[in-house]
RNA sequence: GGGCGCUUAGCUCAGUUGGUUAGAGCAUCUGCCUUACAAGCAGAGGGUCAAAGGUUCGAGUCCCUUAUCGCCCACCA
């Protein structure tokens, strides 16, 4: 028997254990087709907040649906500690920086760092209900995966898509390091734009140019003007002095200066911004690299070397207006790039970085874009857009410490590079030695390590690759090439999309999956995201599961559609209650009704029934062309609409069937026996995508004709009950109206009706009398007059028996 | 400035290829203790579908323009 009110909390804890002894998610490969999923590793650096639940529940739902249309569901979970974020995180919680505390033990820390919120966030995905198959999960820093990662680098280096070269790169002073475009973050910021004048040499013309950052003037190495721009073209060609730092450069003409921009003339630095590095590597200009890595001016400028980039700024200024050069300030409001991992401005650093070849393949990129399926399908635009707008290489190269280390030394002497042999990874070049004795270039003995590690994404690219155990020469390969699906949210297209697609051409000039699923965003409210930084008690997960239950919240992050953000909503998770204490009371009420039902062939089913069967089918097929395109939300909504009504609607009438045998006949009862018994599994098993909790206690009790509800398969129905399905539901229009009636009249739904006049067609008046009895029992009506009417129908009058009320009253 | 998307009831959201009086839940109001459920049931009120224009017999739905917000990108001279 079911209890009397469903306890989630024990029965949640109950069912996760009963699962897991069971194996019930367990991934083994046998004859039926693979649906594999690339789960996002999230990135371990505090906190699972709402979003992660939101984005995560609706992949668990995919593979819960999968699963119970007969798939074998390849779901592992993974792990994101790789890189900056980790890093970031211990010197956080040790309050000291990374060099500060030395490579070998910081790595330790962030080992044991990781480890421990790792196992924090199995639990609390655990009692989502995640169905993931925690036996096939990964971690992106580990001797496996850095395996991985290190064989995905040396094929990539050897088909020669991977270079190490000096070169401009985006440079990061607070963390220290490299770092890729796809990491940076606009931020608005407001600025002086200072006008400053320089002459010159040749005739001594005073010209001006705008800027934000004076403190780039040492770092000049050319001034350019448009050539058709009437105003300057005549400067084309002679010499400029730049004032207070007192250095002469060339004066060039350039298509790119904008003439309304500023004044239409630039100074060209290296680096100041993108347009620079192009300007720079186009005209072969020389290189003043002014910035330490840190962020201060280099020792060697005179008088602006050891400050910071701001103080410089400063001094400078003060200077110029000194020397009466500035001619005007204007307060200006611009967007900077900065690091999205600390939110600091970035500038541009000259020196050795790996980078993977990005720009001579783009076409590739977007061929493999379009093989892909993208839901929702606009999400692939933003791929395209972002592959058509990329400007760089990619810089794998981090000067960090946890991280991939790259399987290279270099010569000592002659500065070769020697790459591990792939049969010895994984590898630390700092504490071992290539196996070659020998430099090949120069016959040298020594070699030096590369320092760097990679780029977290050049490990996460790699999650396909990590699934299929590359390398191994298992028959994973074959399942998991390409992948079903791979979710996620629409920032991250630019990245983990977009690097896995790159990894995925070079390595097997194939598209990495089939799918790809973009949720929206969770937003605290209107236009407001919710992040970690904005750390919101009343959201966090835990607490909320402890609260409304894993089956109820789960509720919540299947509203809304596909690639559509959403506001947490207490009133949604209001709604999700309701639902799931509804589940649970009809189930009680269709087990009290079935203590004598055998189930066996039956297809003489009252018309009532056939109209409940034939309106689930209806909703089925919607319901499941939803899930076919991934869209949970809209399936559920789907499945709520029905189950309402079925509950509302349809049990109402049974009910008087149910109870009274004597009355309505045993052959009737069966009827509606059959029919609750057969439709309630149908629902639990559509639920059990949803409350993968309730729906297993439920199932557990009543049916349990498999091990659990998840691994039961969906097989529609097979009836035609087309037009009862349209003349039941004017029925029960009908009965509305008339409820309708005693709500106006605040009276209750028990009084009787004296006499109700209906003019009905046809085939309406045969299916009222095919279903007399229960529309009579329903609306406790005495008299009933029914008279013909061509089309359609209508309710001429109801009389109550208002007596019978006031008597009881 | 560019790409994509959102804008529908007080709030949170649906509205499949254009087709009668635009839907649900919450909130509000009115009733009903009805042998599963008062965490329930039956009703009611509430919307010029962001704005303007166009296509069409017919537009929330298609096209154009504008505005707001969101994500991403470019611009930083």
């Amino acid at each position: 028997m079911l209890d009397k009110k469903y306890d989630a909390k024990e029965k949640e804890s109950k069912w996760l254990e009963y699962w897991q002894e069971n194996k019930i998610y367990e991934f083994k490969p046998d004859q039926r087709e693979v649906f594999s999923i690339d789960t996002p590793p999230p990135t371990v650096n505090g906190k699972i907040h709402i979003g992660h639940i939101f984005s995560y529940s609706q992949t668990e739902m995919i593979a819960r649906y999968k699963r119970l249309r007969g798939y074998n569901i390849f779901y592992p979970f993974g792990f994101d500690d790789n890189g900056l974020p980790s890093e970031r995180l211990v010197e956080k919680e040790q309050g000291k920086k990374a060099h500060e505390i030395g490579r070998e033990e910081f790595s330790r820390l962030c080992y044991e760092t990781t480890d421990k919120y790792e196992e924090s966030f199995q639990t609390l995905f655990s009692k989502m209900g995640v169905s993931t198959d925690w036996q096939i999960h990964y971690k992106t820093v580990s001797p496996k995966t850095i395996k991985i990662s290190q064989l995905s680098f040396l094929d990539l280096y050897e088909k020669g898509h991977c270079y190490h070269k000096e070169s401009p790169a985006l440079w990061c002073n607070e963390c220290l390091t490299s770092i890729a475009q796809a990491e940076l973050e606009t931020k608005t910021i407001k600025t002086t734009f200072n006008y400053i004048n320089f002459k010159t040499v040749e005739t001594k013309e005073e010209f001006t140019i705008a800027t934000t950052r004076p403190e780039l003037l040492p770092a000049i190495v050319c001034v350019f003007v448009n050539p058709l721009d009437d105003a300057h073209k005549h400067l084309i060609g002679q010499t400029a002095h730049i004032p207070v730092i007192d250095v002469d450069v060339p004066i060039m003409a350039d298509e790119k200066v904008a003439i309304d921009k500023g004044t239409g003339v630039v100074m060209c630095c290296t680096f100041g911004d993108q347009t620079d590095i192009e300007w720079w590597k186009k005209y072969n200009l020389p290189l003043k690299y002014i910035f330490t890595d840190d962020g201060k001016i280099n020792d060697s400028i005179p008088v602006y070397g050891g400050l910071k980039i701001k103080e410089a700024r400063a001094k400078i200024m003060e200077d110029l207006t000194d020397a009466g050069v500035v001619v005007k300030k204007e307060e200006l409001e611009h967007e900077v790039q900065t690091h999205e991992r600390c939110g600091k401005e970035v500038e541009y650093a000259v020196m050795k970085q790996w980078f993977i070849d990005i720009m001579n393949h783009k076409e590739d990129f977007l061929r493999i874009g379009r093989e892909i399926k993208w839901h929702p399908s606009y999400m692939h635009a933003r791929y395209e857009e972002w592959v058509n707008n990329i400007a760089w290489d990619w810089c794998i190269s981090r000067q960090r410490y946890f991280g991939v280390p790259f399987p290279v030394w270099y010569c000592d002497k002659c500065g070769q590079e020697v790459v591990a042999s792939k049969e010895d990874l994984p590898v630390n070049p700092l504490t071992s030695q290539p196996k070659i004795k020998t430099c090949p270039a120069c016959g040298n003995d020594k070699f030096v390590p590369e320092l760097d590690v990679m780029d977290t994404w050049a490990t996460s690219s790699v999650t396909p690759l990590i699934n299929m155990r590359y390398g191994e020469g298992n028959n994973l390969e074959k399942i998991l090439r390409p992948m079903s699906i791979r979710t996620n949210a629409s920032e991250i297209i630019r990245t983990w999309d977009f690097y896995t697609i790159v990894k995925s051409f070079y390595h097997f000039n194939q598209r990495p999956w089939d799918n790809v699923m973009i949720s929206g965003f969770v937003m605290a409210d209107k236009g407001e995201k919710i992040s970690k930084s904005k750390g919101n008690s009343k959201v966090e997960p835990m607490a909320l599961i402890d609260e409304y239950s894993a089956d109820v919240i789960r509720y919540w992050a299947a509203s809304g559609r596909l690639g559509t953000d959403i506001i947490f909503s207490t009133e949604t998770l209001q709604r999700g209650k309701k639902l799931v204490n509804k589940i649970w009371n009809v189930s009680k009420f269709i087990e009290m009704h079935l203590e004598d039902y055998k189930d066996q062939e039956f297809n003489d089913f009252e018309y009532i029934d056939k109209w409940i069967i034939g309106l689930f089918m209806d909703m089925e097929k919607s319901f499941l062309n939803y899930l076919d395109e991934y869209e949970v939300g809209l399936a559920l909504n789907t499945l709520e609409k029905f189950f309402w009504n079925f509950c509302d609607n349809y049990i109402e009438i049974v009910k008087h069937r149910l109870y009274r045998p004597l009355e309505f006949g045993d052959i009737p009862r069966y009827s509606g026996q059959k029919t609750v018994y057969m439709l309630l599994y149908k629902l639990l098993q559509d639920f059990s995508i949803f409350f993968p909790f309730i729906t297993e206690e439920i199932y557990q009790e009543l049916y349990h004709d498999h091990k659990s509800i998840h691994l039961t398969t969906i097989n529609p129905l097979n009836y035609n009950f087309n037009k009862e399905v349209s003349l039941g539901n004017d029925l029960v229009n009908i009965i509305s109206e008339v409820r309708g009636e005693k709500s106006n009249k605040n009276v209750s739904l028990k009084t009787p009706v004296k006499n109700l006049d209906l003019s009905l067609n046809k085939e309406l008046k045969d299916a009222l009398n095919k279903s007399i009895k229960d529309f009579k029992a329903t609306l406790f009506i005495e008299n009933l007059n029914i008279k013909d009417l061509d089309e359609g129908y209508n309710v001429d009058k109801i009389e109550l028996n208002l007596e019978e009320n006031n008597k009881e009253s």
